[in-house]
DNA sequence: TCCTACAGACCGACCAGTCGGTCTGTCAAC
DNA sequence: GTTGACAGACCGACTGGTCGGTCTGTAGGA
């Protein structure tokens, strides 16, 4: 049995648990790519591996079921996603002289730099095949829950509303999360991106104005 | 080889042809089911065949490929949802003392009754396997793009704008689809219905006034 | 000398799609 | 009206290929 020569690394190995972490995260990085690409349906641990650039081994080494990979990549997709809030304030359309016009702007930067993207696709992949596949959903029920909670908590130090409760700020959030979801999918009923672009932006201008930063 | 005896309908069979739409007709419904339950990726021929109570014979007889079948599937689940818009005038709650109550009591029901369902579900299955199965995604573009123009021009003999013009009911009637559809995908941030429900609500309440009834 | 990171051969199950064969309703020729 | 050729509805065994997952083995740092 002929062996090839392990591949040794030519970046910096370090320590092995970093070179570890690595891996499992160009894992995750693969099966993203994989998830906005192919679809869930046709994302295989096979595909994933050579995107990646890895064995079969080290694939089954880190994840050992298909089931570990998607839910360590979900996880990766959350946490990549809970500073939202945050950032807020840094961003440059911050200096926008006009209140709601700063809102609209927040809003069309997550929709373009959050959900459309192939981090927001693959994660919508996942959503969709945690729906029907019951020990995906189980075991990732926690993680989105708990996601979903913290992006509330997040949201209302960033924006409260104009005549109503906090409450109403995270229900109004969730709104903007679903709508967007949703819009991924509409993709197929446009004839271009200006249409879908008018949606978009209609659906903004609907919302902004219950929404005033803090 | 000794073949099983053919089993006779029990039914009327009727004309040839029309036992053939039945038999396609079941094919789809299958589809639908497994659509549903079972997700795109789960969903394979032989679990349609089984469902239906067919052979594999007669499943690519009638559909020699699987993108025919899903093509089929498709075009009839856009068929059952075209008529939507007419319905409104006879639909109970068309007797409501309220106009803007009567708008809210439609969203709702087209959420309730078109939405959250089966086919609604399986609907959104093929949108999400067509955006990366590029075969499928050309073989279905034509219907989809139709279906959305079809339902443009059914919508506003419904609706008008209080104060925008016959564009504008267009664009917050392709959002309300937008919104539904993604709220399937957001059933798993959830921890129960009435936080499901408490979102939809508030979206119908914030679409209801820019819809006004013609 | 372990243990961990990784390699790759291998397995049974299942996939979409093919094919030879068996029925039965339809219809034209008689 | 009977018959016989034909079309099409339907059957189920089968194929090549891919799936997720298992297993044995190697390399090298601690």
């Amino acid at each position: 049995m002929t062996h090839a020569a392990q591949i040794a690394k030519p970046g910096v190995p370090a320590s092995k648990e970093m070179q570890a972490g690595k891996t499992r995260r160009a894992i995750c990085e693969a099966a993203i790519g994989c998830l906005d690409e192919m679809g869930y349906a046709d994302t295989s641990l096979t595909r994933i591996q050579e995107r990646a650039g890895l064995s079969r081994g080290a694939l089954t080494h880190h994840f050992p079921t298909k089931e570990d990979l998607i839910a360590a990549t979900l996880d990766m997709l959350l946490g990549r996603s809970v500073m939202t809030g945050k950032r807020v304030e840094r961003a440059a359309w911050s200096k926008l002289p006009d209140e709601e016009a700063r809102v609209r702007a927040h809003l069309k930067w997550l929709w373009e730099r959050l959900v459309r993207t192939p981090e927001g696709r693959s994660l919508m992949e996942i959503l969709m095949a945690a729906r029907t596949d019951k020990a995906l959903g189980k075991r990732t029920a926690k993680s989105l829950i708990e996601w979903d909670a913290r992006m509330g908590t997040a949201i209302v130090e960033v924006y409260e509303s104009p005549d109503l409760d906090d409450a109403d700020v995270v229900t109004l959030w969730a709104i903007c999360r679903v709508f967007m979801r949703g819009m991924l999918a509409h993709e197929r009923f446009t004839r271009n991106r200006a249409e879908e672009t008018l949606i978009v932006d209609r659906f903004i201008e609907l919302i902004a104005p219950h929404l005033k930063l803090r």
